[in-house]
RNA sequence: UCCUCAAUAGCUCAUUUGGUAGAGCAUCUGACUGUUAAUCAGAAGGUAGCUGGUUCGAGUCCAGCUUGAGGAGCCA
């Protein structure tokens, strides 16, 4: 007599028909005061007991939605039963231990609950539903993205969490000690009161880059802008990679690749979550059709077109929203997807104003545009930016300094360019955001694990 | 950080202009051997987010705070 998952039982339930199994998990419901659905959290489906003799085998108070339960029993096949399988026990046992009150009156209780009141309860969200099921599809999605470029032949690079680097501009930093409140005490601090949690890990990438060609980092990322929106982290995921000899064209190939590669594993591996959060959407009056959505990126062109260009298109629909040297902001996102192209596909926009750009992109002979891309997705917006590096010594000292940055703190990457000229690109990912659009939940607190984010820690 | 809106039972909500609160689900008690968030009968459950103010009287009006939602800015 052997234990097995819920997820293995499904799997190879033919195997198993007549067998004496035994399974361990949780009461998800109990109808009839016969039928136990029990959960064990491998997969979203529950296997069904069936008690025939009640009386025989357990007390009926002592059945409770969300209390662990170990059963030991014969799988059947039952055509009227919609999982096709259910369990015929000899014997059942309740762990003791749980609080009912508790449970009842948390947001375990048999009971919809709207997803921000899931956040209220971090810790137990992990046992509902729909958390369990965005959970599954980011594993999988994050297990992809390093099978992706392994595949490629890409090196992993674990770029520090802890650096000095601010570099980027790319909004605000958090400071970090190891002396509490020092500001006047910085040569006491173990970093001289310059560490940083990181931004980005794309200047310490490019130096992988210089020995190891093709690289990627897939890692946390902070910022500590006061942002409250629900597409903001104070902690976030980001995929960046680099790679030599790569132009614009063949990072945009390669970002377009990547997306297409992702959401195919997920449509493919995720048939049950994906639908599950299209049966949720649908019964809360958010139709969201995500497979469709997702097989229509994977089997069309992006759109590619110039940022001089979507100025013109957006100056056609409004001449006053914006001028050229403008960043493009969410309310351009939303003509550019609901009126410029009316269609649910990614657009890739190219060759941004050196002036919104940060001082490693590379300039166009125009020497007003930098050779860089945005992706963005329908409903999210900006999801992967990448460039072209300037890979002059002369050029990149020049810019930095024109930015008003640390000339110092930059020298171990200026030194870089003295290596020769090897011109090389790469593009950062919001992964978090690729996972709010594929299971098409609207605020990305809810598709990360431990959301951190202004006033929660 | 700014703007708008909201906060009533464990949950989702209702309480027509100010007169101390109701329903469904959950819970509890009972019934039920083919149900898919079962169903039926009954019971219990509330200092209306917090702190002040106006008023004979505040869930309702006003102010501040807290929390949440939507939008803006910044960005991934």
């Amino acid at each position: 007599m052997k234990k097995y998952y819920i997820k293995d039982i499904y799997d190879i339930y033919k195997k198993l028909i007549n067998k004496k199994i035994i399974i361990k998990g949780w009461i998800k419901y109990y109808r009839n005061s016969i039928f136990i659905d029990i959960n064990d959290g491998t997969t979203i489906k529950n296997l069904q007991v069936i008690i025939k003799n009640k009386k025989f085998l357990v007390k009926e108070k002592e059945i409770n939605i969300g209390i662990p339960i170990k059963v030991i029993g014969k799988l059947v096949y039952q055509k009227k039963n919609i999982n096709n399988i259910e369990i015929i026990p000899n014997y059942i046992k309740i762990y003791k231990g749980y609080d009912l009150n508790y449970i009842n009156n948390s947001i375990l209780q048999n009971k919809y609950h709207k997803l921000s009141k899931l956040r209220e309860e971090v810790y137990l969200r992990f046992r509902t539903n729909i958390f369990s099921t965005i959970m599954r599809i980011r594993s999988l999605l994050f297990f992809e993205i390093h099978n992706f470029f392994n595949k490629n032949k890409y090196i992993l690079i674990n770029t520090p969490i802890i650096n000095k680097n601010n570099a980027e501009g790319a909004g605000e930093v958090f400071k970090i000690t190891s002396l509490g409140d020092s500001n006047n005490l910085t040569s006491k601090d173990l970093f001289n009161n310059e560490g940083k949690l990181t931004v980005s890990g794309q200047l310490e990438l490019e130096s992988a880059m210089y020995g190891l060609a093709k690289v990627y980092t897939f890692g946390p990322v902070f910022r500590a802008d006061n942002s409250n929106t629900f597409k903001h982290l104070s902690e976030f995921w980001m995929l960046e990679s680099e790679i030599m000899y790569y132009k614009l064209k063949d990072i945009i190939n390669l970002s377009i690749k990547l997306i297409k590669y992702l959401f195919k594993k997920i449509l493919y591996k995720c048939k049950n979550e994906l639908n599950y959060l299209e049966e949720y959407h649908n019964k809360h009056n958010r139709f969201k059709k995500l497979k469709e959505r997702l097989t229509k990126i994977i089997n069309n062109k992006f759109i590619i077109i110039s940022y001089t260009k979507i100025i013109k298109l957006l100056k056609k629909v409004d001449n006053n929203i914006i001028n050229w040297g403008d960043d493009i902001g969410s309310n351009h996102e939303k003509i550019i997807f609901n009126k410029i192209f009316n269609m649910s596909l990614p657009i890739v926009i190219y060759n941004f104003p050196k002036c919104i750009k940060p001082f490693y992109m590379n300039i166009n002979t125009d020497s007003d545009t930098t050779k860089s891309i945005d992706i963005l997705l329908p409903d999210i917006g900006e999801i992967i930016g990448g460039s072209e590096r300037e890979i002059s010594y002369k050029k990149l000292l020049k810019r930095i300094k024109n930015n008003n940055m640390n000339v110092k703190d930059l020298n171990w990457y200026l030194n870089l360019r003295k290596l020769g000229k090897i011109s090389h690109s790469g593009f950062g990912l919001g992964v978090d955001r690729l996972i709010q659009f594929i299971t098409g939940i609207n605020n990305i607190r809810d598709v990360v694990p431990f959301p951190i984010y202004p006033g929660h820690i």
